[in-house]
Parts: structure tokens; sequence; C-alpha cells
DNA sequence: AATGAATGAGAGTTCATTCAT
DNA sequence: AATGAATGAACTCTCATTCAT
């Protein structure tokens, strides 16, 4: 039975040290200019071994897709520790920001590449989506009951603050932060998000 | 001369044909999978014809890039009649909101795509974003002459709000807006911007 | 003694278990298309395994061209029963074409099939197609003896009557009927089959 | 007007020197094993250049089997000039033979190979044979009414015939007729043939 | 005896680019 | 100016085979 479960450890680590390896190469050249080769010469494996974990490579796409929508909803888990509405919808902000700026591959992976995402061969990641998003009409709506944002569709709300948040986050993956020279990315990041804090605490 | 002039008028044409061409295939399918040979057949020409006109492929992805930058400047022309800066600060994001959905293919090689862009092949696109930001700086701290956004950074505004517009553009063109199942894209964006503009003049 | 026995009977077991598989396979798709990673999955043995009881891909061919030709040596019993000689001559047509047509797969490998077959890789499935040539050269003796075939070389009758029955065989096995539409293939066979007979005798 | 037609024709060499390095190894190796690589190699050109002139692999072979039919069906035209039906009948037949036995690889290629053939991809083909095919079933009726093969079914006789030749045929391109040790491939066919002309005349 | 992991070689195919005409 | 031919490098993916366990 150790022997199995050794085995099965192995394997998870492969599987592991291949998306790693995809995952940082994704970032640097974008999935179409990251060759499977790539990859196995990174991890100074032969391209053949790559197939001996995903069938093929879209599924590592897939794979990392996935994983990053876990570790998305992971990171929201403090969440739970906030009791008022307006806190907590601040700091779902905040922490989707700091996910996006601490794993640049993984969001760009997920909300911004093309790739070979569609909603058809991906219905559990989008799944995740999905909760995420209800989950922030949620808080929406719960800062509702609490006397803000009177009269507005909770929906639509949540469109515009997903946008803003990602705008920032978009730019910033995709270096569009440069045009502001002289300024750290990470600073403009900080100061925009906290006015929009502001802002929507007063509206 | 005018045998001159007709040369160079037949080759800006040319140019403009194999750049329309390339633009839509690119939207399709993506820079990558956009081949020389596809944009020739497109235009029924050869695909050595091409490099008459580009030096190479990045060449034509950057001669869009500046045209996408000349006709978001040109589509802010009407922003020179908007009296009330705060008027023109909403008409500006309005403006660029419709640039993106209107030349989705623009937009997305010009905020979006990592292809073949930076800085230093790049310095002429760079600087036409570059005025465009400067302009928004500029009708940003005309507002606040006129008492909006009391002691805020302009330049730190400006970020947020286009990290907002960004988003929304970001968001419609790679086809997120889809976790909104039953909404139409286009309406989404029309009503995050409604209640953004309102939040900016309330703040 | 018991215990060796047995592991020889369990070796044998998993040989013709992987023949099996392999012939069936082979018929599918083909030599070539026949992965040894298929027939293993077939099996539901690794590939690794297929190693222990074949040293390589060949093998398995030459071990399935083998038991073809003492299939076929047994099919002929039957001849020893008939005692005209000119009976036992259309009768071993017969049972060859019954052969053909019953084991596509066998028949394929032996006779049509180019794959790594070479008498020197193979001399001992060379002996047994040798000894059943021989025979029909008997036979044909033995008819011309009862007054048939009156000057006619053995030989080269017997090389006649092996294309005759071979080329409906082929034919049958390489879906060359075809070209008859509306005809069912074994049809085809058992009449021309029948006309070859009647011209024999006449002969 | 002589610029086109040159290209023109040298396009055409160019085809048919990838086709005739093809099918030699086609021969050589089977069609599985020729690898694009190969035949580019053969003719000392990329294997790149292969595109130029067929869309894939399958093409070639297509090209060929066409090129086969077309062939065969010229070879036939002696026919014309013998009017005794039964003369035209064996004359048929060694035509055939001949064909066969000239063009090794394009006879493997055209009755034997497996390869990508079917019906559905290859109609044009199809139909030549099926031509051939009904030639030849017009030549046994001929000589029916001449007073040949009274009462018999021409359809069922047309398969026997071919058959014959083309076990013949058969035996002779993948090398069966080395279990006749000591004895000529061509004199054996040559003797058989004789035979099952004379069997056919009498029948 | 059996396996899972690994690999090197090679398959078909595509493509940006060059160049003689 | 325009082209058709050509190429070399790259791509994803498959497979027979080996080997430590």
């Amino acid at each position: 039975m150790s022997i199995i479960a050794r085995r099965q450890r192995e394997r998870t680590e492969m599987r592991q040290l291949i998306l790693d390896a995809a995952r940082s190469i994704f970032l640097e050249k974008g999935y179409d200019h990251t060759s499977i080769r790539t990859i196995a010469e990174r991890i100074e494996y032969s391209p053949g071994t790559i197939y001996l974990y995903f069938k093929e490579k879209d599924d590592i796409f897939h794979a990392l897709h996935e994983e990053g929508f876990r570790r998305l909803l992971e990171s929201m888990q403090p969440l739970l520790h906030v009791q008022d509405p307006m806190e907590r919808l601040k700091a779902m902000g905040r922490l989707y920001l700091d996910f996006a700026l601490k794993n640049k591959d993984f969001y760009d992976l997920m909300f911004i590449m093309q790739a070979p995402m569609n909603m058809e061969k991906d219905p559990c990641n989008w799944e995740m989506g999905s909760h995420t998003l209800d989950f922030l009409k949620s808080v929406i709506r719960d800062c509702q009951k609490a006397g803000y944002f009177k009269g507005k569709d909770a929906e639509d709300l949540s469109f515009m603050v997903w946008s803003t948040v990602h705008g920032m986050a978009a730019l910033f993956c995709r270096n569009r932060c440069q045009v502001y020279e002289n300024r750290e990315a990470l600073d403009l990041v900080e100061k925009g998000f906290t006015y929009f804090s502001e802002m929507l605490e007063r509206y």
C-alpha cells in the first residue's frame, strides 16, 4: 500500500512539475508560443513524457485553469470573517486584486487569454467562475440591505465592480501600466483601488 | 510628379488592403493563428507580395497598432465641443468604450494582446497612447478646478478611470461576459458605465 | 515437476492471449497501425508485459504466421477420407477457400501481407507452406494417374490452381469484391469456385 | 503565354517526379513505411515542397491509383483489334497479367494494398475499375454468343477469370512464388496462364 | 512475472521568409 | 510590382522498446 501511495504521490508531483513549468512559460511567451518541447526542456524530460501525464496540450491549459480557479476561491476564504457587508465588499476587491498581482500567470490564464477556453470543454471552471460571481452579487445585495446602492441593480453593479478590478489587473498583467512612466505599477493599482473603494462607499 | 503621386497612392492603397485583411483575420483567429498565407489568400495576392509592403509579419501588427491609436484619437474629436469638464470626462469614457465595442479587433490589438508589442520597437504608438492619457489627466484636473475630486491625485484617478472602462472593454473583447448568462454583453457595459458615471460625479 | 508444468502452461496461455488479441487488431487496423500499446490494452496488461513473451513486435507476427499454417494444415485433415483423386483435389480447393473466408485475418497474414516476413527469418513456416504445396502437387499427380490432365506439368498446374483460389481469397480479403455492386462477396466466391471445379474436371 | 506553358509543364514534371519516387518507395516498403520525408529525400527536395504539389500523403496515393488505372486501360487498347471473342478474352487475360508483371508497383497499389483506399474518396478510380470489369463481362458474353460457356452466368464467370489472373499477379507481387524453389516466377505465371487459357477454351 | 516511467526517433504537417523570374 | 517555388525550422503527437522496481 505504501508503494501505491508513493507512486500516486510521485505522479502528482510530476504533474505539478509540468504544470508549474507550463504556467511560467505560458506567461512568458503566451499559450501559442509555448511548445511541448519547451516545457519538456524546462523540466529536463523528453517531450513524450509530457504525454504520459496529459493527453494533449490543451489539457495542460485546462488543468492550470482549474487550479487557478481553485486558488482564487481559496484566497477568498478570509472574507468569511468580515461581518460588515461594505467592508466585505471592499475586502473582496482587495483580495481579488492581490490574487491577480501575486499570480499574474494564473490570472492571465483565467481572465485574459483566449487560448482553448470555451464553456463546452470547461464547464467545471465556468461553474467555479459563476460561483465567485454569485458570491459577489450576494455581497452587494447585503450592502443594499445595509442601506447602500439604493435602487441599483445588483447584477449591473457587480459587473461594474468586477470590471474595475479586472481592468487594473489586466493593465498590470499586460504591462500597459508602463505608459505611466516613472510610476510603479503596484503603486498605481494600490492608489487606484483605494479611490475606487472610497467611491463605492459613498455611492 | 503625377506619376509619382499615383504610385504613392497605389502603394498606400495596397498597404491598407493588406492591413484590413490582416485585422479581420487577427480578430477571427488571433495573431498567432493568422498566417501570411491566409492574409494573402484573402486579398487574392501571393504571400510574397505581402513582403513588398511589410518587412515581416510583426510589421503588419505594428502598423495596425498605429492605425488603431490614430483612430482612437480621431474618435475623441467630439470632446472638443464639450465645455463642462465633468461632462467631458464622462463623454470621454463613453467614447472610449464606444471605440472598444465597435472596434473589438483594434482594441484587442492595442490594449490586450501581448504579441510583438514592446516600447522599444513601438515608440511612436507609445507616444500616442501617452498623449491620450495626458489628455485624460488634463480633463480630470479641469474637473478638480471645477470642484470635483478634491484632494485626490489626478494621475491615480486617471488610472482608476481608465481601469474601469478598460475592464469593461476587456471582459467584452475576450468573451468573459458570458458568465452572466441570459444577459447581453452590450447591455451590461451600458448599465455598468452608467453607474460608474454617476459614482464619478458624486465622488 | 507439476509446478514447472503449471508455469509452462501459464506461459503458453499468456502467449496465446496476446496472439489472439494481436491477430484481431491486425485484422481491424492492419499490422502497421497495431501498436504494442493497443494489444496490451486489449488484454489489460502493460506494454512491458508483452516483451516478456515476445522479443519484439515482429515476433508476434511470426508466431501468428506459424499458427496460421498449423491451422491451415489441420483444416486439411478431412482430405484423408476422400479417396477419389479429382474429388480430393476439388475438396482441397474448397477447404482452402473455406479457411481463407473464415480466417480472413490469418489468411491475410499468411499470404498477402508483406510485413516482416521473409524466408530467412521464417524457415519453419516456409517449410509448412512447402509441405502444403507438395501435397497439392501429389494430389494433382494422383489425378493424372486417374487419367486427368494428360501431358501437363503437375507443378505448373498446381500454380494455376493455387492462383485461382488465392485470387478469390485475396479479392475477398482486401475488399475488392465491392466492384461487383449488389453482389455478396461470399456468393461470388461460391459460384466462381463451382465453375472452376467444373472446368478442372473437364480439363 | 509560353511562360505559362513552361510553368505548367514544370509543375507537371515535378508532380510526376514525386509520384515516381513515391511509387517506388511504396513498393519497397509499403505505404505506411513510406514517409513524406523519405520521398523528399529521394528526389532531393525538402519535405515541405511535397506539400506544394499534394495536399496530403493520401493524395499521392490516390494520384498513383488513378494513374495506374489509366495505364491499365491504355494497355488494353490492343484488344480492339482482336475480332474473335475467345481470342479477345484470352488476350485480355494476357494483357492484364503483362501489366501486373511489368508494373508490380502500380498493380500492388491498385489491387492489393489496403492503404487509404475507399470508394467514397475514390469514386473516379472505382469507376475506371468498374469499366474494365464491364468490358470483361461483355467479352465473356460475346464468347457465349459464339457458343462458349453455355448456361453459365457471365458475372460469375468474370469473377472466376479475374480471380485467376489476379491470383497469379498477387502471388508474384508479394513474392509468394518463392515457395517454388528453383523456379522462375515469370515462368510459373507464363505456364500457369497457358493452362488456364486452354481450360477456358474447352469449358 | 509484471509494471509504470521514460525516451529517442520519427511521423505528417505548417509557416515565415527568401529569391529567381 | 508580383509571383510561384522552395526551404528549414518548428509544431503536436505516437510508438517500439528499455529498465528499475
